[in-house]
DNA sequence: TCAAGCAGCTGGCTCAAGCCAGATGACGTA
DNA sequence: TACGTCATCTGGCTTGAGCCAGCTGCTTGA
């Protein structure tokens, strides 16, 4: 299988560092000319390459070792009381500024929403109206989208606050509004799963093939241990890891 | 571009329910020729939905919509004390079994070995000597493949207990050993990522085109707050799925 | 000196044809 | 009835050809 034989050898060589993370590899026509294959086999060679997310594509210059870019890091902490007070940072922000890079939030809707059934569910409201506001947030660093959060809060919950208008949250960010009305972040539910990115995904995030999504239901749990706030995270895998750092309960 | 308009047809037709989750879809030479296209043009507009994730295919028989099988769902309550001594099952068997599924868990290895960096440095232990106990592990249910488990054991925590020695970890399995050792699990730290699998991941793990791996690094900390074992889990993203829920600290 | 333009690289995608290999079911034989 | 065989489905993979489109750097002329 020739396609298997040239995927295998350039694999080898990226392993053993010949070919660096950002090397440009031989053209098409080039790896087809040294292996004796026709062109189509050592684009399928590279397509196989390119599935397992070590190679990437760039339409008229070639193809790259994929470069590993630094993750971040979202970790349990994100939603600690001190980090929120002592640098007044939304977590994403502190997050990215740690790494040197800058962070860029664009809030693109908020509005009045039907929830879709697992949100519903887990906040406990009528999946059948728009019983939520919701807020679609999308997340740069350096201009480069990294994750998208899209965030339903029951109307009762948001009343006529900033929370259901503005894109701006004010000094402490969203948790802080939470707080004002009521809401003190307890606990968190972070439900976990990842898979490929559908095709808007893909655009959106500007993702290459061969990289998945982290998708991170999240559900912010109050005092009296009633769910307030579910987001929806969608994040490019190559650029988002998640640290958690928790006690054993009984 | 008829491969995206075949894909997007396709795409759609799943999406309204025409072809639901199992439903074999036509051929490569019948699509070919529905669509008005080379056969090679067929194939790669399957190809774009299962790097999708949304069919897969089947040698000698067809391509199938991807069924979405119920997900395992591995909490943070996995390592609960109450959990481990109510059921006295492990938290994997559990959790299977609460799903109706058989559970079965093959030890393929246990030796001293040289730690990888990320442990050596989560654990404090030596990277260059073989300074800790290497335990693969290997999950299934209902016989097939779902996640691999590969436990780090320092030299002076596992001493000669069956920690170092045997398969059979006995009653409340591998944390009721450690606590017998006088490590009492009292924080987890998860550091968690997704990729895409390695040729080798793919077979072992019995995975088909279009899923992605979700990898856990896990560490447990003991009362002291020293860390005493690491853990690398490799488990299926279409079978596996993480569910935590935490309380926020200070 | 500088910039416009073009040659010749690169991948993107398609075609038509062919042979191999796994799956499956009908059919005929024991 | 039970089982093996085989025709004929299915995908797996390769070939070699061709045309389009993005990128890059050299050349040439103002």
């Amino acid at each position: 299988m020739p396609s298997r034989r040239i995927a295998d050898e350039l694999r080898e060589r990226i392993r053993r560092g010949d070919y660096p993370p950002g090397f440009k590899l031989p053209s098409e026509r080039n790896l087809a000319a040294d292996f004796s294959t026709a062109r189509n086999t050592a684009t399928a060679a590279l397509s196989i390459l390119q599935k397992e997310g070590l190679v990437d594509r760039k339409h008229g210059s070639g193809w790259y070792v994929r470069t590993h870019r630094p993750l971040l890091r979202l970790g349990s902490n994100r939603y600690s009381h001190a980090l929120r007070e002592q640098t007044g940072l939304s977590p994403f922000r502190a997050e990215v500024q740690k790494q040197g890079r800058t962070a860029r939030v664009d809030c693109t809707s908020i509005a009045p929403s039907r929830p879709p059934e697992v949100v519903a569910d887990r906040l406990g409201v009528d999946p059948d109206s728009e019983s939520v506001i919701r807020r679609e947030n999308w997340y740069y660093a350096d201009d480069e989208p990294v994750q998208a959060g899209v965030t339903y809060i029951p109307l009762e919950v948001a009343g006529d606050s900033v929370l259901a208008t503005s894109a701006n949250m004010g000094k402490g960010s969203l948790y802080a509004r939470f707080k004002d009305r009521g809401y003190d972040l307890t606990r968190v539910r972070e439900e976990i799963c990842a898979r490929m990115p559908t095709p808007e995904e893909a655009e959106r995030l500007q993702m290459s093939g061969g990289v998945p999504v982290l998708v991170v239901l999240h559900t912010g749990i109050d005092q009296n241990n009633k769910p307030f706030e579910v987001t929806e995270f969608v994040m490019r895998a190559d650029t988002n890891a998640l640290d958690y750092n928790m006690p054993i309960e009984d």
